[in-house]
RNA sequence: GCCUCGGUGGCUUAGGGGUAUAGCGCGUCCUUGGUAAGGACGAGGUCGCGGGUUCAAAUCCCGCCCGAGGCUCCA
């Protein structure tokens, strides 16, 4: 069903001919007004054949919620056959309408302008945000679009599909589930411990994200000389400065290898798409609206927004045997591009174009796929807990369906003992998404909005839409099961959530700094005048990490400040004494507390130790910039 | 789409009918300094764009563009 609400000053129509499906009727009938109406325009289709009490339903809580909102107290319905091109018979229609002025009765005044009908109509369009809305209703089991192929592993408000359309019909149970399994309603939950939950639960369900400054990370991304907005392009494509270019590279490798290291092979697809392929074309036909579109000579195509596409797209080509399952692929999308609105984008927290880890793993049934969402939830704690983004500073939210949690109870408590504290859980009577479960680690930061990190979904409907088979023992062709995994989330967002994890720590009255592997300067060295510079150097050279040197004409105060500016680790000021001795004094900075540094006596072997099992195991890469100080540019 | 605020040298910013502040940064020089800003001098701006009012507009008025935040909305 195609449903065009107008919220009007008044709508009239009087009938003009009959068709030959047309009802009869009165001759009250013949013409009718209503004033401070909600006109509800609409087209009963072909699929809503299949579920006729369902699709009234829907239809119903549609007007009803936006009735409600804008106030209304009459209701027209009004046939319109040309919202769609794929009409149920008239018969089916008329008991569609007729349906829901029944249930509709009793609570508004509602009138139907006759079914079959040329009518002539007027309209008066309020124009207030509200007053103009249409609904696409499709009954459960009926065909949906192709759309949810496109699904997205980044946060929920970007799952893309038919499903979304849905979700404002869906009705959600909200739960605390604990780690004994108790599950709690909302309202009786005491928060006490669990303020961080408390503020997602907020976010999630009360819609509180109303706040009155800017984000932290906004400024610090900049003076940190991470990244910074691009005025040249669109907003939410940002530039990277070479110590952003170098934290995002080592993150994209960190999760590649930890992706490897669980069997996934990488891949590489395309960044556009043509809006004419066939499985493609009629989700892209009917919402337009959220990406961004490229003409290229005769063909118009799309950017991805994440990399299903490409996978499902290869994985349909590909001959697969069972014995090739579970079968895991990812690619580092660089960029996935979403056409988010433009009051939605912020910092590095919402972007336009963004580099999103996309894992799809391909089971044989549900009980494999439950097993690698078990092993993939471990996982992104484990990746998350290793970029720097710890259990503590996230909260989980679980998602499924009724049916599936009464097959799988103990499963999913053992999600909320894997993270021993309470859960979020949203669950629906019927599946109106693609996924029967899904999960989200959701980083809370400074200002207590919320935004997804990690994520992992079962999908049950894309094999079936893309054609994805694999050969069974008995060598049948047989439909996998397909789990969606973003391992640590979108890259930016973890820069993202790092830095608002250190102005929290900031305002708490610690002092800030990204982790080790990732900080831009690991060590740096201030001569305390010229006559150092040889010994700095060779300083510089004895040590095995991110190096550089102040050799600013600047006194050693401004410059110490400066590194502490820069959150630089360690810190070593070298003087005659050093020369002297050979040895050193390093500035530690995760030891230290606001005006109190901790200085620390040692040896360039045991800070080279020192720093070597700080960031054993992580990705390493060089000094993005010059090594002396000097020698380089200012980006801002 | 709506609301609020804003657009003045690379950055941050003051001011506001008579073409303009200051700090940072940058350059030169002095200082060779031991853990959160040493000093002096200098270069650098048609005050977002277009129109109007005026003897005179960066300043007032109108329109537009761009940005930030919020709201709303979001296949």
């Amino acid at each position: 069903m195609q449903l065009l609400l107008i919220h009007s000053d008044y709508i009239e129509y009087e009938v003009k001919k009959s068709t030959p499906v047309a009802e009869k009727i009165e001759e009250s009938f013949r013409s009718g007004r209503l004033d401070e109406a909600l006109t509800a325009f609409i087209a009963v289709e072909k699929v809503d054949e299949s579920g006729v009490d369902e699709v009234i339903n829907k239809a119903l809580t549609e007007i009803r919620n936006v009735a409600g909102q804008v106030k209304a107290e009459n209701i027209m319905l009004y046939p319109y056959a040309h919202l769609s091109s794929d009409l149920s018979s008239p018969k089916i229609a008329v008991s569609v309408l007729k349906g829901i002025e029944k249930e509709l009765s009793g609570e508004f005044n509602v009138k139907r302008a006759p079914f079959g009908w040329y009518k002539a109509f007027r309209i008066s369009c309020k124009g207030h945000p509200l007053s103009e809305l249409s609904r696409s209703i499709v009954p459960e089991g009926g065909p949906v679009s192709c759309g949810e192929a496109i699904a997205v592993t980044d946060e929920k408000e970007e799952v893309v599909s038919e499903a979304l359309k849905a979700e404002s019909t869906a009705k959600s149970y909200w739960h605390i589930l604990t780690p004994d399994g108790e599950l709690h309603s909302i309202d009786d939950f005491d928060f006490k411990g669990h303020e961080n939950l408390q503020k997602f639960v907020n976010y999630e369900i009360s819609k509180q994200r109303a706040v009155e400054r800017a984000p932290p990370h906004v400024e610090l991304m900049r003076r940190l000389e991470i990244a910074d907005y691009e005025p040249g392009s669109d907003s939410g494509n940002m530039r990277y400065y070479p110590k952003g270019r170098l934290i995002k590279s080592l993150l994209e490798n960190f999760v590649l290898e930890e992706s490897y290291k669980v069997g996934a092979m990488e891949v590489e697809t395309p960044l556009m798409y043509d809006m004419e392929h066939p499985t493609l074309k009629k989700y892209l036909d009917r919402f337009p609206a959220r990406q961004y579109s490229i003409e290229s000579d005769k063909r118009h195509m799309f950017l991805r927004f994440a990399a299903c596409f490409g996978q499902f797209l290869m994985n349909h080509d590909m001959t697969i045997s069972y014995k090739n399952l579970p079968m895991k692929m990812i690619e580092m999308t660089r960029y996935s591009f979403r056409k988010e609105q433009r009051g939605e984008l912020v910092g590095l927290r919402r972007l336009r174009a963004f580099t999103m880890p996309d894992m799809h793993s391909l089971c044989t049934d549900m009980e494999q796929a439950v097993a690698q969402f078990d092993a993939q939830y471990n996982m992104c704690i484990g990746v998350l807990d290793k970029v720097g983004i710890k259990v503590d500073d996230f909260e989980v939210a679980v998602r499924f369906t009724r049916e599936f949690y009464e097959d799988n109870r103990d499963f999913i408590t053992n999600l909320a003992k894997t993270v021993e504290k309470p859960v979020l859980v949203e669950m629906w009577d019927t599946r109106f998404f693609y996924f029967v479960l899904k999960f989200e680690f959701n980083f809370v930061d400074a200002l207590a909005k919320a935004s997804a990190l990690s994520t992992v979904q079962i999908d049950v409907e894309n094999a079936e839409r893309y054609d994805i088979n694999y050969i069974d023992t008995d060598g049948t062709a047989k439909k996998p099961v397909i789990l969606h995994c973003s391992p640590s989330g979108a890259i930016e967002r973890c820069i993202y959530g790092l830095l608002e994890k250190e102005a929290m720590n900031s305002e708490n009255g610690g002092v800030p700094m990204l982790p080790l592997w990732l900080s831009p300067t690991q060590v740096r060295i201030i001569p305390i005048s010229e006559k150092h510079m040889d010994f700095a150097l060779q300083v510089a050279e004895k040590l095995d990490y991110r190096v550089d040197i102040d050799d600013r004409e600047d006194t050693v105060g401004k410059k110490v400040r400066e590194a502490g500016r820069e959150w630089v680790p360690y810190v070593v000021v070298v003087g005659d004494k050093e020369v002297e001795t050979g040895n050193i004094t390093v500035t530690v900075r995760s030891e230290s507390e606001p005006n109190k540094p901790k200085k620390v006596q040692m040896t360039l072997e045991e800070l080279n130790a020192r720093i070597g099992s700080e960031v054993r195991g992580m990705p390493y890469k060089g000094l993005p910039l010059a090594q002396l100080l000097s020698a380089r540019p200012r980006f801002l």
